[in-house]
DNA sequence: CCGGTCTGATTGTCTGATAAATTACCAGCC
DNA sequence: GGCTGGTAATTTATCAGACAATCAGACCGG
């Protein structure tokens, strides 16, 4: 049987906003009808129209600003994994599948990386710097916190902002299980960083691309 | 200058909520306050929380029935796509970072899927009914509507959840320029889906990564 | 031309009330 | 006992009206 529901105002509302939106081909910045406006036009309440465009704020489909009025958002991916961020956990995804994930998409880069960091010195000596760091760390905290920080750097060493963006959301889901690192796998850890940077600047992507699987592919060993 | 703003009570008020969640270790089903008990509690009107759960509500983090209360939901990806998908066009990433983003991902999963391949013959099967189906395709709509499917099922293929849904939101913002395709580009593209069929099938991971990678890459000569 | 002020428009927030949906409970019947 | 039906209580959904906060632009004096 389909449970039949009666359609909430808001969500209505929200859909004809949307729908006017597009329908009037307006980009991000471009003005909205005014609160009242909207309310007298869909035939709702202020209210109904409010809970609808606050929705969509949320979103970032569109802004409002108090005493000027709504205007259509400038939505980004950052923004989304933002609000999703905290979910962890929540959300169950197959620990397995995640580190899969991971590998696929840190050794995919890899040869953009090795490619921009051969025309940007910078680069090579702001990882080796961040692989430094991780001798001195001194609580798992501050380690991983490292650790986030390294795989995070090396994929904005890609320049393909998307693919920073999904790695955070992959990195939210996967401090469920990063903390039962133990203290003796740290210096593997260090190490294992430190080459990685190594063969990279030295334009050995085969090699990189191994050393960041095994890398990776360690937490597997660590999964129930 | 840091531009100074009073913060909003609904998004203070979303804040708490959302930390509410996670330090009662709340899961999806899990129920909350009610709206009087939380605008009670949170020093606020009982319409600035509604405000911020309607917002969640959107986002899937929360759930409300009438008569019953508020809940914790269980979100997905497929949600957020769905509002985010009237969106496209709006949003500005760099269409060069996009088309990168695609290569590395899907041909990241290409030897997943060769691996899967071998062992279940009815993936190759469903790839290549797929490909052969672009002979018959009429108008761009249904060709447009094919070549998403095949790159969802090489996707779904690999095994790994978290990258079919990635694929799915790159694709939204994909479509944007995926409209200029010509009709003369079709042909080539019929037959590069066919031929990256059979060098999977065939486990030669390289040559199906190289025939992939032009074909996506090919949406670069149509950029401005 | 410049700076300050006033004003109208618009969103932000509150209060109080009614409608609709769901659940819990209880009486009555077989 | 177990089931049925109805009723009351709880909770969200929606409305109306009001006032405060904020902002853009007009207006004005120097």
């Amino acid at each position: 049987m389909q449970t039949l529901r009666r359609p909430k105002l808001r969500d209505q509302a929200a859909e004809q906003i949307k729908r006017y939106i597009v329908s009037n081909r307006l980009g991000p910045g471009d003005r909205l009808p005014t609160e009242t406006q909207l309310a007298e036009s869909l035939g709702v309440s202020r209210l109904s129209v409010r809970e609808a465009t606050k929705a969509l704020e949320f979103l970032g489909i569109v802004e409002s600003k108090t005493g000027v009025g709504l205007s259509v958002g400038r939505i980004d991916m950052e923004r989304v994994t933002e609000h999703l961020g905290f979910h962890t956990g929540l959300l169950d995804v197959d620990p397995q599948q995640l580190i899969d994930s991971r590998v696929i998409l840190e050794t995919g880069v890899l040869p953009q990386v090795a490619r921009n960091m051969a025309r940007d010195p910078a680069i090579a000596t702001e990882l080796r710097a961040l692989a430094e760091r991780f001798r001195v760390a001194r609580d798992l905290k501050s380690w991983i916190e490292l650790d986030i920080r390294f795989h995070r750097t090396l994929l904005e060493a890609s320049g393909l902002q998307p693919l920073v963006a999904f790695g955070d959301l992959l990195h939210l889901f996967f401090q469920r299980f990063r903390e039962s690192v133990k203290r003796a796998e740290w210096q593997v850890g260090i190490e294992s960083h430190r080459r990685l940077v190594e063969w990279l600047a030295a334009g050995r992507v085969a090699d990189a691309s191994r050393e960041l699987r095994q890398h990776i592919e360690s937490h597997k060993e660590r999964l129930p």
